[in-house]
This record gives structure tokens, sequence and C-alpha cells, in this order.
RNA sequence: GCUGCUGUAGCCCAAUUGGAAGAGGUGCUGGUCUUAGAAACCAGAGGUUGUGGGUUCAAAUCCCACCAGCAGUACCA
């Protein structure tokens, strides 16, 4: 045998045959079942790490798997391509945005195929390409028609120095900007939003019909969307302007003995006394200057000042004084509340703090309680008490109890009404940064808000701009871009600045990939409808919230302008885990220098090179900081994709993380060295045309080292098409894979036609995780065609069948031993076995058996005295 | 603090969902081969399933409490 397994020189062989080829494209054949496969896409910040590498392997190789299957499969690959990154190296290095993003995608592009994903290329798109991001405004410009995109007032992230709106997570812990180190101010400035909140309802309970996605993603959508039901409740103040709070627990308003307004709201000033004005003013500026981190510190004092004035209590005209608090936030619900302190643990502690009146209305049945010595709020169940109509209802949510009573006696007396409060906020899309997609709208003095006519479309980025960093938006200060006439009316009038947040543009791409060349529609509702929705999505736990709460916003918006007949957008959802690397920490450093960079320190000797102390070793997320890092093109250059694919896929479950091992990518490298010997042994030895026989004519005629061979052929088929298809248990499914290796390599039957079947079989079920070793050994077999466009093995039960097992004994539940017996044998046929078996009688002897439990093709236990 | 996930051989991980604790890999020890080493192949050792209790004929698996690690979330009225 003169071959070697060389991946270098089969991979990019057969990566360039597939390309001719075309045989990733997506097919056409409509009798065929549609599989649409995918992985986030990108943002092309340079070359690839790990954590992409991972998720795009699995994804290929569901892909694959389908494809074997018979499924048209949609697996297509893109770029989200807008963001800061681009327009921070323009900023440090003068590249123009547009050239170092395209630099990216064509290396990142390049590394991509270097690793046999099976993508179709032609479906290729970049959010940053006027292509894509005049469909991205197209969609806006929807957004607006509907009523769904909106400017308003808003407090935001603001950088004095570098003079700019950032995202909340562009701001550090310490209410830092991330770039220049200043401390960001809340301002108010008029942002565009999108109302989000209008669908927040189907977003909370379509989630239901996402069974195909993690408990945990589902929980954390739940708890962002945030939903209470309760009662809005009209309180007026002493000087009779109305203010009204959302709570609930509408019931507990007879015990309410004073309100707190956040000190954001509005009616402070109104409601301010002179005697309290600097009091208040001053704990106004503090709470303003406070992080949001100081501000919910663990086991915060309660604090707060009293305005001066009073509110009347709407359901027993009680005076109650007016606070203001910082634990009452201004973005959730009206910005006040009514306080309970007797029921309300928070509330409670403000009373007890500023020594305010505590009134018991729930009174639980065991342990009455009482307003001067309670230590915390009673939250519980009970019956109600002091509170006029309610008292004697039991409390609790359920029909005719406390808060139900309470809310239709509010609707009754129009003090109230019933409510429903959603923690989800509009969604804030305006960003002051060139490196985006522009807002497709004009400023008009006489007209107001006028869209960019469709066909104007698409608002194209100027590409001559000065991005020195400082200053306000850069589109802001190009005024040959900004002063155009009035689509409308004709008159002078400006472009709206603005770009977008890029989760816009990702909210949209998988659509777009239905139908990623169309030039005259944002996708053909028909071939949306007939690949959507995907089928698999893959991708990191990051994403829970923003990206994939975003997308479903999307996609049931655009169902309700009629181009999408699909509620939800992705089927199925798996959040790949982290990829950790091998890192050294300096336990007696602190801060960022505590990590101590792999490439300076000696595995064997794990010192740190700077004072010789020694290092712990630990396994943390790849990153640049800690110095942890495996670059994929390193793993490529030295093993071939199918090494890095199949360690990865083997290391650990999808879901979990993954710890980056050298020996055992050599161990998969030493496994893929085994197949190629024992593949390449069989084609020198194989018969001209070494077919393997039917189901039916085998069976009787085999010797027993054939049955053996057939049995684990045809168990790693049903093993391996289990772990694909349900759980996606690739780890196990690799091991099977050498389980079947193994067993063809010990085989007693190298020459007969079931070894050559063992043989195919292994192949077949390689591909999707090792394409290319797998291609090249099909085609030195002298296999038609490529081994990606055979079917996908099925088992034969027959197969399956054994003659005989091994039947434990157990004596109390203690493993005795075994006995062979028939696989056909009764319950009552093992029954008599055991008893007769001399396993048995050595444990039994003479005591009496109390009884028997026979669990067939498994045990018979004994239960003596 | 709350919620969720995880804890099995030195290490990464399996275990037909309650039925013999071990599939696969890595590491370790020994052997074959070799002048020697590496590679390859063969063989082997390695365990109180985080701790304590409970349910059961039988528990890694189910229940309760606790410990450790990771993640999310945090005054949401």
């Amino acid at each position: 045998m003169e071959s070697r397994y060389n991946p270098a020189e089969i991979e990019e062989k057969w990566q360039q045959v597939w390309a001719e080829q075309g045989i990733d494209d997506t097919p056409e054949e409509q009798n065929k079942p549609k599989f649409y496969a995918l992985s986030m896409f990108p943002y092309p910040s340079g070359s690839l790490h790990m954590g992409h590498v991972r998720n795009y392997t699995i994804t290929d190789v569901i892909a694959r798997v389908r494809r074997m299957q018979g499924y048209r499969v949609l697996h297509p690959m893109g770029w989200d391509a807008f963001g800061l990154p681009a327009e921070n190296a323009a900023i440090d290095r003068g590249v123009h945005p547009a050239k170092w993003t395209y630099q990216n995608i064509a290396q990142m592009r390049a590394e991509l195929k270097r690793l046999g994903l099976s993508y179709d290329w032609k479906r290729e798109v970049a959010t940053c390409s006027p292509d894509y991001y005049r469909w991205t405004q197209w969609i806006f410009l929807e957004f607006l028609k509907a009523g769904l995109a909106y400017q308003k007032e808003a407090a935001v992230n603001w950088d004095p120095v570098d003079q700019t709106v950032l995202a909340n997570e562009q701001v550090d812990s310490e209410g830092r900007s991330w770039r220049s180190g200043a401390k960001v101010e809340r301002r108010l400035l008029r942002q565009w939003f999108l109302k989000i909140t209008d669908y927040a309802e189907q977003l909370l309970t379509d989630l239901e019909k996402l069974d195909g996605w993690p408990d945990r993603v589902k929980l954390m959508q739940e708890n962002w969307i945030g939903k209470s039901t309760g009662a809005e409740v009209y309180f007026q103040t002493e000087m009779g302007d109305a203010l009204t709070v959302f709570t609930t627990r509408p019931d507990t308003l007879w015990g309410a003995t004073f309100m707190v307004l956040s000190p954001e709201h509005p009616l402070v000033e109104t409601l301010t006394t002179a005697e309290q004005a600097d009091q208040i003013k001053a704990y106004q500026a503090e709470a303003a200057d406070k992080s949001e981190i100081d501000r919910t510190a663990e086991e915060r004092e309660k604090t707060g000042v009293w305005t001066g004035s009073y509110a009347i209590n709407p359901v027993n005209d009680q005076k109650i004084p007016i606070w203001i608090a910082d634990y009452v936030l201004m973005g959730y619900g009206t910005g006040a509340i009514m306080a309970v302190p007797a029921h309300d643990q928070r509330d409670f502690e403000f009373a007890k703090t500023f020594n305010l009146p505590i009134q018991v209305v729930v009174q639980p049945a065991d342990q009455p309680l009482d307003s001067e010595t309670m230590t915390a709020a009673y939250p519980g169940d009970g019956a109600m008490v002091n509170s006029g109509p309610l008292n004697g209802v039991t409390a609790g949510k359920g029909a005719n109890q406390s808060v139900d009573v309470a809310i239709n006696w509010l609707e009754a007396n129009g003090k109230g009404k019933r409510m429903v409060n959603y923690r989800l906020r509009d969604w804030l899309i305006s960003r002051q940064r060139y490196w985006g997609v522009p807002i497709p709208v004009i400023h008009c003095p006489s007209c107001g808000i006028v869209p960019v006519p469709e066909v104007e479309l698409p608002v194209r980025l100027p590409e001559e701009v000065d991005l020195s960093g400082r200053g306000a938006s850069p589109l802001a200060k190009l005024e040959s871009w900004t002063n155009v006439p009035c689509p409308s009316c004709g008159t002078p009038a400006t472009r709206e600045t603005d770009t977008m947040d890029t989760f816009i543009d990702s909210s949209w791409y998988f659509l777009r990939f239905t139908d990623a060349t169309n030039e005259q529609q944002v996708f053909n509702s028909a071939k949306a409808n007939d690949l959507m929705p995907v089928d698999q999505y893959v991708g990191g736990i990051e994403h829970a919230i923003l990206h994939l709460l975003y997308s479903r916003f999307f996609t049931k918006f655009l169902r309700d302008r009629g181009l999408l007949s699909i509620d939800e957008p992705f089927q199925r959802l798996l959040t790949q885990g982290m990829v950790q690397g091998l890192t050294y920490m300096n336990p007696n450093k602190g801060g960022k220098d505590k990590w101590i960079p792999s490439n300076l320190v000696d595995p064997a000797n794990p010192i740190d090179p700077q004072t010789g102390e020694p290092l712990e070793r630990l396994y943390a997320t790849m990153s640049k900081s800690k110095g942890n890092g495996v670059a994929p093109e390193d793993v490529l250059t030295k093993y071939g994709a199918d090494t890095a694919r199949m360690f990865i896929l083997f290391k650990a479950p999808p879901e979990k993380d993954l710890e980056w091992d050298d020996a055992d990518v050599e161990g998969q490298f030493r496994f893929l060295n085994r197949v190629w010997r024992l593949v390449m042994e069989f084609a020198e030895r194989q018969p001209s045309s070494g077919t393997a026989p039917s189901p039916a004519s085998v069976n009787n005629s085999l010797t027993n080292a054939e049955k053996d061979l057939r049995y684990a052929i045809h168990y790693a088929i049903q093993q391996i098409t289990e772990d694909v298809e349900e759980g996606y248990q690739f780890n196990t499914a690799v091991s099977e894979l050498m389980k079947l290796s193994n067993a063809l390599t010990d085989a007693k039957c190298k020459d007969s036609p079931i070894y050559a079947e063992g043989i195919e079989t292994l192949l077949r079920l390689m591909a999707p995780f090792a394409p290319h070793i797998t291609e090249e050994l099909w085609h030195s077999l002298a296999r038609p065609g490529s081994i990606h466009q055979q079917a996908w093995s099925t088992y034969d039960p027959a197969a399956l069948v054994v003659d005989e097992i091994s039947l434990v004994i157990q004596v109390n539940g203690k493993t005795r031993g075994t006995i062979p017996v028939s696989a056909q044998a009764s319950k009552a046929e093992l029954e008599a076995y055991a008893r007769e078996s001399e396993l048995a009688q050595r444990y039994i002897a003479d005591k009496a058996i109390k009884k028997v439990i026979v669990v067939p093709g498994k045990l018979v236990n004994f239960v003596v005295a």
C-alpha cells in the first residue's frame, strides 16, 4: 500500500470538485421535502475563531445528513457586516469601513471554504451591501406605514468625549464608555423606535409553539417580556393632579399608606413644596448620577425624600404622603407606585426606614399579623380585613378571590381598570454612527417626516466621509448628503442622519436567503413560505434574547403585512457551548495581568515568565485577553479540516462547553489514519465489483463471524441515525463510528460481502462528519458518484436479532453472575432457567424465596429472607 | 438573594431513561516491532457515580436536604 493519508492534498481537491459540480446548491425538486439548516451568520471581524468552527460544523453535519436522507436542503451563509468595529478601524487606522469589512469577508470566506462546509454560496448575502440594505430600508418603511416606527425623546447613554450615543452593551459595569473611558451620561434625545411592545403578548404566547427550543432560552425570553397582570388605579394628588399607578395587588389598596414616585417622574416638580425643594433636587441629582449598577446594588438601604405633598387614596379617601425614591423605576409601569408596606417587602423596608405607617389588610388564618411587631412584609394568603367592600374575601388571584373582586369594584366605581403590563420596552434603533443602514426618511419643515419613495431606495451611504471619531454623527456633518428637496413638496429638507441598530439587519436575513438575488422584492413570498421556517437554527446562547426576539418580531410583523404565512422563524434551536482553551493564571496577580498567554508558558513547567511563580491551569473561554486561543488556521494546516471537525464533534455534546485538547486532536487524526488504512487495504484486495449482498439473500447462510459483523454494522446505523436525528449527540455518533471501524479491523471475514457492506456503510455514515476523506476513499473503491449524493443507510431489523443473551442473576438486588439463555425464552422459562442455575442454587441454598422479579431480556432477581 | 444547568476512572465523556457502573477517546503502565526512539499494533491497571437521607426487589438515574462549579437575572410594583 503506497498512499498515505494526506489531508492537505485531498481536501483542496474535493472542495474544488464540489464547487464545480455545485453539489451543495439548493435543489429545486418540489417532490422532495425541504430542510432549512442555518447557523447564525458571523460578524466579519477578521478571521474565524473556534466558536465559529464549532457552530458551522454542527450545522453542516445536520445539513449533510438531511441531504443524504433525500431532503432538498437550504444551507446558506452570509455576513452581519455593519457595525462599530469597522468604523473604529477607520478611526484608528484610516481604512475605509467598507474596504476593511470586505477584506475581512474575503479572508473568512476562504477559511470557511477550507473547512469543507456545504454552503450554497450562490445565496451569500452581506448586510452592508446596497443590494441587501435596500430591503432593510424597505422593511423600515413598512414599519413606518404600519405606524410601528416612530420618534420620541428617550434617555440614552451619551459619551461626552466621543460625542455619541452608545448602546447599553457598550457601557461597562462602572458606567464608562468602552472606547473613551468617559463616564457615560443619561441624556434625553429624539430617537427612532420600533413598537415591539405591540407584539409582546404574541411573542410570549407563541413561545409555547417552540418545542424545539431549549427551555432556558424560552424562560429567558419570558422573563425579558415580563408580563404581569393587575390593574391601573387612578389616584389624585391633594391639588387635583391625576396620578395613575400600576399594581398587581389592587386588593391591597386599602393598605396603601404612602406613594412613591420615581425621581424622574414628570409630576415631581409640581408636587414638591418649597420646604422640600432643596432635598428633592439633591436626591434627583444624586439618582441621575448613579449608574444602573449603583442603583441596583445588592442589599442597598432604602433611600428617598418626601415631596411635601399628599395624594388621596381613591378607595377610602385617606390622605397619604408622596415620596420619591430610586427603587421605583421610571421605565416600568407608570413610574409611580402605591406603597403597601404590610404586604410588600420593599415598601416595608421603606416604611421602616422612614417611620411610615403600616396597615394590615390580609390576615393569615393561623398567626394574626400585628403592624406594630411584624418584621417583614406578608405577601401570602389569608382573609381581607380593613378593606371596606373586600372584607372577608379570600386573598388570592383566583376567580372570586380578592384581586378579581378588587378589580371589578374599581371598574364599577370608575377608579381603575384591569391592566396587563410588560417589562418589554420599545426597541431603540437609532445610532449616530456611519457604518449602518441609513434610516430612509427626510425631515421637511412643512411636511414633517417624509419617507423616501420606494423607487429611490436604497438610500446609499456616502463613501466620502470624515471618520475622525470626534464630534457628531459623521453623516450629520456631510451637508452635501443631508440637504435634499422634500420628495413631497420640493422645499429644501434634510435627510435623517441616524443609522439603524445592526440587530435590524440580522432580524430578517434568514428570509432573504430563501430568495437572495431578487432585485424586485424583499423576497418572493411563495419562495419564503416554501423554505421557511428554518428547521434547525444553531448559534450561541448569547443571542438568547435580543437577536432571537427581534427575529420573531420581524417574522410576525411581515406576516401581518401579508408577506409570510408563518408565525415563527426558527422551528428548532440548538445553542452550542463555548470553546475553552488551556489557560494559565497567576493567582498572585490581579486584573487582566493574572492571565499568562500560553505561548509564553512551558506546559511541562508552568511558571510566570516574569516572576517565576507557579501558575494554575484551567480551561476558560478562548479570548485575546487571556491568550488562550487556538487559531483554526493552524489546526487546518497541521491536521486538515476533517480532523478538526471530528474532534469538535467528538469532544463534547454540542450544547456543552468544549475543552480544546491537543492530545485529543491527535487522537482524531489517528482515527482518520486508521480508517484510511482500513479502507485502502480493502480497496487493494477487493474483487472488481464488491457490491454488498441484498438483505434478502443473507442471514441464514451467514457464518457466525459474518453474523457478528452484520450485527455491528446495523447496530451502528441504528445508533448513529438516532444520534444525528434526535438529540444531535454527535459525540456518541463519532464513538459509534469508531466502534464500527474497530469491528471491521477485528473482523474474521474480510473476504465476505458483509465486510464490503461494512466498509461502505462506515464511509456513508462518516461522510457528514469527515466529508473529504470519505469522498477520497469512496473513489478509491471505484464507487460511482459522490459519496455525498449516496442515500443514508437504513438498518435491517433482522440483523439486530440475536439468538442468545446473558441473563443477569440477582439475589436481593445484588448481581451474582450471568447465565446464557435463548433470546426468545418466555418469562416463565427465564425464571425456570434461573432457578435451576447453579449460581442461584449457590446463593439461595435453602432460604425461602419471597419474591421473584423477571425482566425479560435482562435479569431475574430472587428476593429471599 | 432568586432561577436554571452540571457533578461518573488522572482528564474529556457514555450508560437502552429504574435493571451487570463503561461505549469511545486521551493520559498512564507493560508488551510486540526497532540498534534506540517515534509511529503503529496488542494487553493491562484505574471507582464509595459530589455529600447525607428517602422511595424501590433493584438508584448514576426518581424525591428531599446540603456542598461545589458554571450561566442567567436582580428593587419589575
